[in-house]
DNA sequence: GATGAATGAGGCTTCATTCAT
DNA sequence: TATGAATGAAGCCTCATTCAT
């Protein structure tokens, strides 16, 4: 009987095969030095074989790094309430458990997390591109959340456009140096400490 | 005696002339792209001149990054007080006066600053060293004036280490974003902001 | 039964698919550029089927040819006299109608004709054999003719062998030359003034 | 004593060698089946050699033609009359002293008129341009000739556009076949055929 | 110091051909 | 017969680095 398999076994097609092993040497020997052989090597398939789901080496980057922002994204659309509550623990309570889940989004898939943000976004059109497209998508994403939740008269002395960069900078060098540069922390502590100053900084914390 | 002398009219030295060229080139084409010939060709030297002085497109590289760290060194250095004042807005003050040399050095240097953050980290072991240097040496010294302008007594809820990665990051990607891919900006408001965002992220407003 | 068929709409063969699809892409691209996915992405099939009826494309580029060269030698074979008549008007007009339907065939075979006549001869052995065998096909059918219609006493200063290739020169340059570079021309003046010029090189038009 | 030698003994430079290389090897391989690494390794040279002088295989290819092009050009510049003479023997024999001479330049030459007339045109844009261009050349040139040298009231029946083509077939396709496939003729003998011919072919024979 | 021609390892990419289904 | 994914040999080209002058 040829069924593959009573249910969700499904084989690893091939694409995906060179997609795994490609983040794989991306992680260990980054980008630029990851030659399409060491890709093609430990996806246990022949050289020629890339070259029918690949363009280049560019094209897969892109194609991995794609689909990681969207995880990302999917984390804000699952968010209901950001930076709104009724009172200030509760704001503190959304914003520290939206910063859980993105820390774990990116804990959980490091490997290309680091990816994003370790590759240069150097003069190459390609990573220009996908960092900026990154950079911007997340910083969007911040910007209508806080448009939905946080009065606008909040916002005398600052305006959202620069605000929102403020808090990507706030959680995006914090990530990278915490999980690439440290290797150690606790996720739980940096989320808290993450929601308090992001708190204060917008003085979400100060009665009407 | 051709009269190039007279005065302070100091002849550009090979070295020098070889570090000019690779700037530009690097801010043109970034670090991948630029090939020792385009460097030597925009110096006006010979291909083996350069050896001559560098051992590799990596160390000169090197080079130029450690030499535009020691400029924002020299801000910090430059800076009495930073977190600390009589009142508010004497501490609002001079954290914006600060933030302002520092965008404007920023600024000023901009094509090395953007080597310097547009160039992946990569897993090359040279930008890995250099980056994580700078990011380093930056948050470092962010702590030692934290250290010594806010009493300790402040950070019951937050700890040091961490909040100067959170002030690097509102600073850093926020330079990022407005020079390099916003490339429009008003420094005097985007330091503004800043500071204030800071400020009350520190919760340095708050009254003892 | 499907409809298809009635009567002598003959369903054309994979063969036959492949051949016409081979000629198409060889006279778009030429023989060297065109690949075998070409081929049978022209002609609909898969990857494989093409070697169920080709060894390589050499072979089938060999069929093609050698299903043209039979189109000359026809006309060659059909054509009872051709350098002789009862007068010189005669003979002229004999020479002109030979003419004539050798650049008919050529024109209407335009695509293979190119074919034979652009891809070079190279030191490929499959086109050296190829070029080489129309060649000597061509001239030797002239000389046959030349042997069969032109007393043997005409030729005191030349000999059939080499006037035999001068012949084939003014045809086949001139049909290359006009057709595929010009890409204009009067078949009907063309074929006269090439029997002319040939009547007279041969001196068919001295009386005895 | 470094004076290279007392007089014209030139070393022979690194272009040189690669072109001697080439026209080798063109002529042994062909051109689609000789590799640049077969050039260099008969030039002695390192692959990446090549590249200093020629971007490509194509590049010192159409280099070799364009040279052997100019040497046929030169036989054309040297002629005074061609086509003209008191009487037809001092015609007859300036065609044929214009026929040997390029033959010889032919023959002195056979690799690389090999290269030219047996490597294709295809639809390959190099072979392309530089097969049209030698044709074109050619033809262009006898015409000029023919316009200087003979009465143009000649010319009732035909035109010398057409002629001029004839005359290149009856020359190249000669050359052609006795040098490269038949290998062994009397070029006394062909030159005195081939101006026969023409001389009657255009009927410069004929009594004013 | 300065030159720049020469080197040659290294990696990308193509595509004819095979073979299990 | 027909398929088309997979193969892998083959060759081009780049460019950091060397070295004799």
């Amino acid at each position: 009987m040829t069924d593959m398999s009573v249910n969700t076994l499904k084989a690893i097609s091939t694409k995906e095969l060179l997609i795994n092993a490609a983040v794989r040497q991306f992680h260990h020997k980054g980008f630029q030095k990851t030659r399409i052989s060491d890709i093609v090597g430990e996806a246990g398939v022949a050289q020629g074989t890339f070259y029918l789901y690949f363009k280049s080496k560019e094209e897969i980057f892109k194609n991995i790094c794609t689909e990681h922002m969207n995880l990302f994204q999917k984390v804000f659309q699952e968010t209901e309430i950001l930076f709104g509550g009724k009172n200030i623990d509760e704001i503190r309570g959304n914003i520290h458990r939206f910063l859980k889940k993105l820390l774990a989004v990116y804990k959980e898939n490091l490997h290309v997390s680091e990816l994003l943000f370790r590759e240069g976004v150097g003069h190459n059109d390609l990573f220009k591109e996908i960092n900026e497209k990154f950079f911007m998508e997340f910083i969007t994403l911040i910007r209508e959340h806080m448009r939905r939740d946080i009065p606008s008269a909040r916002f005398r002395l600052t305006d959202v456009e620069t605000v929102s960069v403020f808090l990507f900078g706030v959680f995006e060098r914090s990530a990278f140096y915490f999980m690439m540069i440290q290797k150690q922390f606790d996720t739980q502590r940096l989320a808290e400490q993450m929601a308090h100053f992001m708190l204060n900084g917008l003085q979400l914390n100060i009665t009407k």
